[in-house]
RNA sequence: CGGGGCAUAGUGAAACGGCUAUCACGAGUCUUUUGGGAAGAUUUAUUCUGAGUUCGAAUCUCAGUGCCCCGACCA
C-alpha cells in the first residue's frame, strides 16, 4: 500500500487523557481512534492487525476440530432469563424491545445446540465463532485492555463424559500456547490457576505481564505455573515449591469447564437424558492486540512481531523513486506485504519517526546514496543497517522472515 | 458503584475577574529545502453544555455531560 494513500495521519504528542501505552501508540500511530471510553474504530493498520491475530487464532481452532459460526449479538431476554444472568450488570439492555447486547454466548450456544446434539453419536462437538461482545463495564480503562465493546474469540465444546472433556480441555490449552507464541505473547504469557466457578477445582487463565495488567499473579519459580491472586496460597498447587514471584498481569484468555452449568438450564441432554458436559474457551483479539503492543514497544514506537504485524515491511524512498517503485513491484510480486512511503511532501526525518512509530518489523530505504543497485535493509528491533545488493533483496528478504 | 483529577484550535499547552483569547506542532497556499520531525511569509476558535454571580467570566458558584486515574467489580 502507498503511504499517500492511507487516510490516517500520525500525531506527535500523546494525546492528553491517554495514559496507557497501548493506547498512547495506537493512537499516535493512526490505529485506532476512540469514540468513547473503552469504545474503539479500528484504522486501516489496526484493522489489519485484527484480522491477523484473527486468522492466527482461527488456524489454531481449526487446527483442533473446532467449527466456525457467527451468533448474533442482540440476544432475546428469555434465554437469559433461564439461566438468571439478564440483571447481571454487565448487560446492555434494549428493554422495550426485550433484547439485550451479548456479552458472552452460552446462552445462545446451549439452546441452539440442543437441536443438533440428539445423541451420543453426535459428540463431541467444537464450535466458535469470533465476534464483537458488549459489556457495560463500570470503568473500561487502559486503552484496548478493558472495552465495552471488543472482539473476542469464544470456544464452546460439548462432551459425552468428563474424560472427554478433560482431553479436548488439554487439547484447547496446548493451542493456545501456539496462538501466544504466534502472536509474540508467548515470553511473557503464563498458565495460570484461578477459580473454576461451580463445579470445576480450578479454571486457567493465560496471563500476560506487564505492568498495565490489573490482575496480580504469583509464578512459581519451581515449575513455572503461576496462581492467580484470588487462590493464591502459601506455596504453588502444583509442586509445592513456595519460591513465587508477585507479578501485575492481564488476563488475555480464559479456559473453563463448564461441566452441566448450562445444560440443565438448557435441558442439553443425550438419548438417555444425561446432560451433556460443556467447556468455554475465550480469547480475547483486541485485548490481545492491546497486550501485544504494551510488551512490544521502545522509546520510538511500537515493534510488531511478524506474523500480526499490518505489514511484513515499510519501504522508506528518500528521493530515488524510479528505484523505490521498481522495489515496491519485486517485493509485491514475491507476495509481500509492503507499505511503501512514497510521501513526498515529508523530509526524511518524519519518514524515519512515523516508521519506527508504526513498527513494522523489516524497514528497506531507497535513496540517492543508496543510488542505483542497491538499498538499506534493517530490522526494527535492530540498531544495524545492512547495505544488500538489489539483486539479492528476495534472497535477504526471505532469511529474515525464516 | 465509592474516591480523586481534568475539560481552551486537528494535537499539546498559556492566559490575575478586564485590551482583538496567546504559543508550539499539525493542516492549507507560496518560496527555498530534503538521511532522523528544515526555514521564511500567510491562513487556521461557539474556551464541553446549561444556569447563576458581576459593569465585565476561559477564569468565580451551582447543575449536567464527557474523559483519565485509584479502588470495588470482572467466565
Amino acid at each position: 500500500m502507498k503511504q499517500s494513500n492511507l487516510f490516517t495521519k500520525t500525531i506527535k504528542e500523546n494525546p492528553k487523557d491517554e495514559k496507557s501505552l497501548n493506547s498512547q501508540l495506537l493512537i499516535r500511530a493512526g490505529f485506532i481512534d476512540k469514540l468513547s471510553s473503552g469504545i474503539y474504530t479500528f484504522l486501516p493498520l489496526g484493522l489489519k492487525v485484527v484480522k491477523n491475530i484473527e486468522k492466527i487464532v482461527r488456524e489454531e481452532m481449526n487446527e483442533i476440530e473446532a467449527q466456525e459460526i457467527l451468533m448474533p449479538a442482540l440476544h432475546p431476554k428469555d434465554n437469559w432469563e433461564k439461566t438468571g444472568r439478564w440483571d447481571v450488570k454487565e448487560m446492555f439492555k434494549i428493554e422495550d424491545e426485550e433484547l439485550g447486547l451479548g456479552w458472552t454466548h452460552e446462552e445462545i450456544i446451549t439452546p441452539l445446540m440442543k437441536r443438533h446434539i440428539l445423541s451420543y453419536r453426535d459428540l463431541p462437538k467444537y464450535i466458535y465463532q469470533i465476534q464483537t461482545k458488549f459489556r457495560n463495564e463500570p470503568r473500561a480503562k487502559s486503552g484496548l485492555l478493558r472495552g465495552r465493546e471488543f472482539i473476542m474469540k469464544d470456544l464452546y465444546s460439548f462432551h459425552e463424559n468428563e474424560d472427554d472433556l478433560d482431553v479436548y480441555y488439554e487439547k484447547v490449552k496446548q493451542a493456545y500456547f501456539k496462538i501466544y507464541e504466534r502472536c509474540g505473547l508467548k515470553e511473557k504469557t503464563y498458565l495460570t490457576l484461578a477459580s473454576g466457578g461451580t463445579f470445576s477445582e480450578y479454571s486457567h487463565e493465560f496471563q500476560t505481564i506487564t505492568p498495565a495488567g490489573e490482575d496480580m499473579i504469583y509464578i512459581c519459580n519451581k515449575c513455572g505455573l503461576a496462581i492467580n491472586k484470588e487462590i493464591k496460597g502459601d506455596t504453588c498447587p502444583n509442586c509445592n515449591s513456595k519460591d513465587l514471584k508477585e507479578e501485575k498481569a492481564i488476563e488475555v484468555g480464559n479456559i473453563f469447564k463448564l461441566n452441566k452449568k448450562y445444560s440443565e438450564p438448557f435441558n442439553l441432554k443425550d438419548e438417555k437424558g444425561k446432560e451433556i458436559l460443556m467447556g468455554c474457551y475465550g480469547f480475547g483479539i483486541t485485548r490481545a492486540m492491546g497486550a501485544i503492543v504494551e510488551t512490544s514497544n521502545d522509546e520510538k514506537g511500537m515493534v510488531w512481531p511478524f506474523e500480526v504485524s499490518p505489514f511484513q515491511i515499510h519501504l522508506i524512498d528518500l528521493d530515488n523513486k524510479e528505484i523505490s517503485e521498481k522495489i515496491y513491484d519485486i517485493l509485491q510480486n514475491e507476495n509481500y506485504e509492503v507499505l511503501y512511503d512514497d510521501r513526498e511532501d515529508k523530509t526524511a526525518g518524519e519518514k524515519f519517526n512515523d516508521c519506527d512509530l508504526i513498527g513494522i518489523p523489516l524497514r528497506i530505504v531507497v535513496s540517492k546514496k543508496t543510488g542505483e543497485d542497491k538499498v538499506e535493509i534493517k530490522k526494527r528491533n535492530e540498531e544495524k543497517i545492512e547495505l544488500i545488493n538489489i539483486k539479492d533483496l528476495i534472497k535477504n528478504v526471505e532469511r529474515f522472515f525464516k
